[in-house]
DNA sequence: TATAATTATATTGTATACAAAGTACAAAGG
DNA sequence: CCTTTGTACTTTGTATACAATATAATTATA
């Protein structure tokens, strides 16, 4: 058995998906804010690279789009008007639907469990009232139910709209209304899913969307 | 006015670009097979380029799932297993109907117009037996129906998982049958999308994918 | 002969070099 | 005072160089 290498081996990261990760996380927090220009030879030194790995890694963060790229002149965090974020709110809205109800037909037991786990970990945080918690629980409770669905494309494409949106999400969970809102409705999911009850899981994950979308194009248009 | 200036500057498109165009096409295409190495000197070498963007190009396509990299073993293309197609292939289904549901709302009279228009080419193709024209108006017949979503996101998604199935496209596209049932659903959504009736286009396109799905899962079982 | 150790070769990862284009700013001209 | 043009400086695009690792070939050994 070779497994003492095997981690060593998956220990390594190059060079540039370490800057893919570092910019990616810091565009969706915010550090890096829309239209900031991204410049090769700043950003290296700042990372302590050449330039190559951040080349690399922002032809990644190209095509995901959350950076555009003027040739010649440079790359820029991507700006992200209301109608793209509505644009992925629609999209999304259309995704979870599907994937509430494969998840219905699909969801093991075990995965039940770690459900209502998430749930509970998530009413902790909200009381705690600590925002990031929060953040990453609500991220865990959908995470088992996109895994559920047992379908990888699904759950790429669905936690990726989700990232894009993360600048966003934060800011709804800062309502204090809002959040007590969002334990009833995973509580209502969870228990649809545990029925296997398609209708009801549908219309609570239906309302669970509709809710966000309600209150983070709200703050958007208050922000503005 | 500068527009006779502004041609040619849009015309520059870094080698990275190129690069990435090419390969991408080769992959979908079948000409560099699933599996296959993509070592960066012999493309370099191939494409008359240096190494720098041949790894660019290569890195989007990594994002994009048509590479898969293993840290300081190379690149090689994609293989795609019947899971892999199938969970493509559920997904694309969830996001046809969304697709038909807001085409059915949002069409104009200029895009019903042409997705009319669409849909006779696709038929003189059909006579004249030409695949490679068939293929293309049929992206092009589809692709006035995600425009008419008026949803950039959605329609970025859409035209990723096509042509995730480009490969095995081809293949059922091949089948007498499957033409020409293909022409009369194309008209069945033509007609629905032109009375605005979701039901009707709901299900002329749940019938032309399913269609679509199980030909294609046809093909690769047979294939194998 | 089969297997292990060793060397050579090929390939990727990262850094750097140089060319081309873009940007900013100051001097010249109106 | 504004515009233009020239020049120095940034920044990106591409190529190359060197280091680290993986693959292959070769030799040595059981």
């Amino acid at each position: 058995m070779t497994s003492e290498f095997e981690f060593s081996m998956n220990e390594y990261l190059p060079l540039r998906d370490v800057v893919f990760d570092t910019l990616r996380k810091a565009i969706l927090k915010g550090e890096l804010k829309p239209g900031e220009r991204l410049m090769e030879l700043s950003l290296a030194n700042r990372l302590g690279v050449s330039r190559t790995p951040i080349r690399e890694a922002i032809r990644k963060l190209e095509l995901e789009g959350l950076v555009i790229m003027i040739p010649r002149k440079g790359a820029q965090v991507a700006k992200i008007t209301e109608k793209d974020l509505n644009d992925v709110l629609e999209v999304r809205r259309g995704l979870e639907e599907l994937a509430i109800k494969m998840a219905c037909e699909r969801i093991t037991h075990e995965q039940l469990v770690q459900l209502k786990l998430a749930s509970r970990t998530f009413e902790k945080s909200m009381v705690k009232n600590d925002i990031t918690a929060l953040a990453q629980a609500d991220v865990d409770f959908h995470d088992i139910i996109y895994a559920a669905t047992a379908n990888n494309r699904l759950n790429q494409i669905l936690n990726n709209l989700r990232e894009q949106m993360f600048r966003y999400r934060i800011e709804y969970l800062k309502d204090e209304k809002t959040r007590t809102q969002l334990v009833s409705e995973h509580d209502a999911i969870c228990k649809a899913l545990e029925a296997h009850d398609y209708k009801k899981a549908h219309d609570a994950v239906c309302l669970h969307i509709d809710n966000q979308q309600h209150a983070i194009m709200l703050s958007i248009q208050t922000e503005q």
